[in-house]
DNA sequence: TCCGATTTGAACGTATACAATGTTAACCGG
DNA sequence: CCGGTTAACATTGTATACGTTCAAATCGGA
């Protein structure tokens, strides 16, 4: 869950960084073993702070760990995806909420400026763009987040979205689920301008649920609604 | 957060047990300063799994962790309190809807059978009774998250509920808010035989607001409200 | 040929030693 | 007497060595 901490850029740090992106970018392919001695001489360093940080990636959900056995890239299961698309819903459209009663005018001029950004290509979907905006786009939310105020609901949520699959939603994006994005990030400003708390939480239950839909097809109700 | 581990029985396990234990019981009082050196000859090992256990713990939001300077005792704000309150309320309201949805007969009769034993001493607020009560009342909510079928809402709530600060709620009830936590559960039952997602939905709002009032006084409406 | 017990090896779990860093307190200069 | 600098100490950060456990491969017997 990585609360409360303040790692500078110790030998563990660097390799808790080093494997989250191996993770990320899939060169440690999914269920894939990782043995300690592999990642320190990858990484130059001795056992002890790959250690550190492959325990740490675990707490966050990056690695699964079996004991006196290995740690491994942790394998998610199309249940496992619903649920943390389930969760996101619950938590980001309060965020969505939240940050539509406690939002101040500099902030909100900062995510239109930023929706501009993202826009600034139209609807392109080559990879290179792709890219861009997957960036871009994770920074409107987190702006969204401290526009929220709430330090912990932000925290759990980016449990959440750190993980692996949800970074390759846009991957999968056409340019009409493009269009529908910037559609609802437009609309999202306009909910948070006016502060209508449930406009804002509608939206973004859109917005995730539209994005769900993309990643899992029809399977889509996994269990039942909420919000 | 502790997603996807099964720690048996190893020297960091205890460690990690023995540091939760003390803090929970507040042996280790908020804010105090926990060297590695020294847990480790509370506990006849070596620095390193208490070292692990640490860690671990920090990802659990029970210390905080200071590079190069040292771990302590997490200390919670107020502010800090109401958030893990928000929280706990969003996801376990929503435990509680889809628990409406998925709980079979067998589970229900246990939950019932629990309740049952719950309030067998009535509203006694004897230190004993209150501590008899509040394992009773964690397996009572355990049980219900099982009957969810939501693995990772049901691990992030963990989240939320195991810090020390939660679990010194039952120790400030008074004998009617003890007898309205039992109609709580009991409203929760009929809901849940009823399998109506909104009415258990309900309940456990009103549970959580309750234990959020008892806790922090009128100081309740941290932020907007949410559900 | 197939099953199972044994063996062997690779990886994890823990202990210990040393290096690096932050903190604290003492000392010096103003 | 006070503030700043420096040096010593305490604690964390990392490396290495050894013990332990699990898993897979091999060998023997049915």
């Amino acid at each position: 869950m990585q609360v409360a901490i303040e790692k500078s850029s110790s030998s563990a740090a660097q390799a808790c960084a080093h494997i989250k992106d191996k993770v990320m970018t899939g060169a440690y392919a999914s269920g894939m073993r990782l043995t300690e001695e592999q990642l320190a001489n990858e990484l130059g360093t001795s056992r002890t702070p790959v250690r550190e940080a492959m325990r740490q990636l675990v707490a966050e959900g990056f690695l699964y760990f079996k004991p006196n056995s290995g740690t491994f890239v942790k394998a998610w299961t199309d249940a496992e995806v619903r649920e943390i698309f389930d969760l996101r819903l619950l938590l980001e459209s309060e965020v969505a909420a939240e940050a539509a009663v406690h939002i101040e005018p500099a902030q909100l001029r900062e995510l239109a400026a930023l929706q501009g950004d993202i826009e600034s290509r139209g609807c392109d979907i080559s990879k290179a763009n792709l890219a861009r905006i997957s960036v871009l786009n994770r920074r409107f939310h987190a702006l969204l987040g401290a526009a929220s105020r709430n330090t912990r609901l932000v925290t759990q949520l980016a449990n959440c979205i750190e993980v692996p699959i949800v970074q390759k939603t846009f991957r999968q994006y056409d340019p009409q689920q493009l269009a529908r994005s910037f559609h609802h990030h437009r609309e999202l400003l306009d909910a948070l301008a006016s502060k209508d708390r449930e406009w804002a939480k509608c939206v973004m239950s859109c917005h995730i649920r539209s994005a769900k839909f993309v990643l899992l097809g029809q399977s889509n109700s996994s269990q039942g609604d909420s919000t």
